[in-house]
DNA sequence: CGTTAGTTTGATGGTCCTCAAGCACTGTGG
DNA sequence: CCACAGTGCTTGAGGACCATCAAACTAACG
């Protein structure tokens, strides 16, 4: 259903800013190219320019960067209701890779579009450069993350993030969520192997926090993962909305 | 010197964009109010919001994020040349504090300032906007080194990485350039030890590849510093300017 | 001249990587 | 229908890398 697809980014950016029916509309408009790519073959490559941008509809993508010696490292998923190539588009290329990990739609964005949308509705601009700075600070919590947490804080903290993410869209919630990555992506995105992520999902399981099986994570003791992610939600910035 | 600590952004700023005499006196304004901070207190804290931005004339900075456990990661150090909270003007508020290293000199910035500079001169917009994308380029870079490389390339990698900035705007060059930075500032930049930096440190002088010594970085065998590193520097744009 | 900040070195041990191998499931082609 | 390959998950053994604990040394500074 088109409409339920392209409410979840509505739904993030509400969550920010009370949008009015008019805003609405050019949000909508900006939906208007729509696309589906395959999964596990890049959207975009590393050092393209004069990129468009895309609202995700469905599916999940990554991002990241490969090293000459053929290590990767995953910098952020993008999650129904995400930008992706927002900020090659806001500010220049950005020199890293864009993979589906499954099947996904999306509407692309062209820059002039948006730059149109932005001058029709000055607040739907902040609401979209919220977005922006708010993937910018997953970006920084996962660099904590990575330098200063250990496997299973790192792990714990992952998982609560995506879960807090994919609630405010609709898709997930303090019980659980649906999640396609596999144990490979989660090494790539945590800088560690994936037999080690094995061992850590197995401590998470039989210490009784969460299980993470068959594409789906069930949080079993929220509280305790809490604590042991010292996850404070403060830079996701979901308290509530601030223009009214 | 005044015109000489001002330079420093404005030859950051050249190497992008040509400026013409017009934009130049623009960014001479925007140096207007100058003001200094004793080392080691914060300037900005976590979470304050409606901050003012700064352009940094002399001195080092860096912004962090302190952990519940009380361990710190530091995201990124400022250098003579570097915006500093740019990022709270156009976005957001960023929910990381910001410490001088050093006693430093600094011009404020203010967001109304700054967005009627933005509107007089877009190609000098264009020009900050590239800086700020750079500083993201070099926060994601930092993400991939921690996640992804061990400590002696990380090393390597990051002293690297400031010389090259530091020779953008003067003060560094393939031979080497000072540095105020202690072991612990590395040890909580690159996710490390204290203890495991000085190693790091004594591995890569004894094997002739660069000396850190009383506030000095010297490189002696750069290539193979470069090849250590797999230093790519593409993601720091600095191949020329883009707009004549 | 004691204190503090920063550097240096040694010893020990834990976290996490690497190598190796087996299992379950899916899809493909003979 | 079954062999086979491919993908993803799981477990074990051994070892590298880096953290932690402990302590000495230097330089700056009141």
């Amino acid at each position: 259903m088109r409409s339920a697809e392209h409410s979840r980014l509505t739904r993030k950016l509400s969550a920010f800013v009370a949008l009015s029916g008019a805003e609405l509309a050019v949000l909508e408009q900006l939906h208007q190219r729509r696309r589906t790519f395959a999964a596990g073959r890049d959207m975009v490559h590393q050092g393209q320019s004069d990129q468009a941008a895309y609202i995700l509809s469905s599916g999940w993508v990554c991002s990241y960067k490969i090293q000459p010696d053929g290590t990767r490292q995953i910098i952020d998923f993008q999650v129904p209701g995400d930008f992706l190539g927002l900020r090659s588009v806001l500010l220049r290329t950005s020199d890293h890779s864009f993979e589906p990990i499954v099947p996904i739609e999306a509407a692309e964005v062209l820059k002039s579009d948006l730059l149109a949308a932005f001058a029709q509705t000055p607040r739907l601009a902040t609401a979209i450069l919220w977005a922006a700075s708010r993937d910018e600070a997953m970006v920084v919590e996962h660099l904590v993350g990575v330098g200063r947490r250990d496997a299973d804080a790192r792990m714990a903290h992952f998982l609560l993030e995506l879960g807090s993410r994919l609630a405010l869209v609709g898709i997930g919630s303090k019980e659980g969520y649906d999640c396609p990555l596999t144990q490979y992506h989660l090494a790539d995105a945590l800088g560690l192997s994936a037999i080690h992520v094995n061992r850590v999902l197995r401590q998470l399981r039989e210490s009784g926090m969460l299980t993470f099986r068959e594409g789906h994570v069930t949080f079993h003791n929220y509280d305790q993962l809490l604590e042991l992610a010292e996850f404070d939600p403060a830079y996701l910035d979901q308290s509530g909305p601030l223009l009214k």
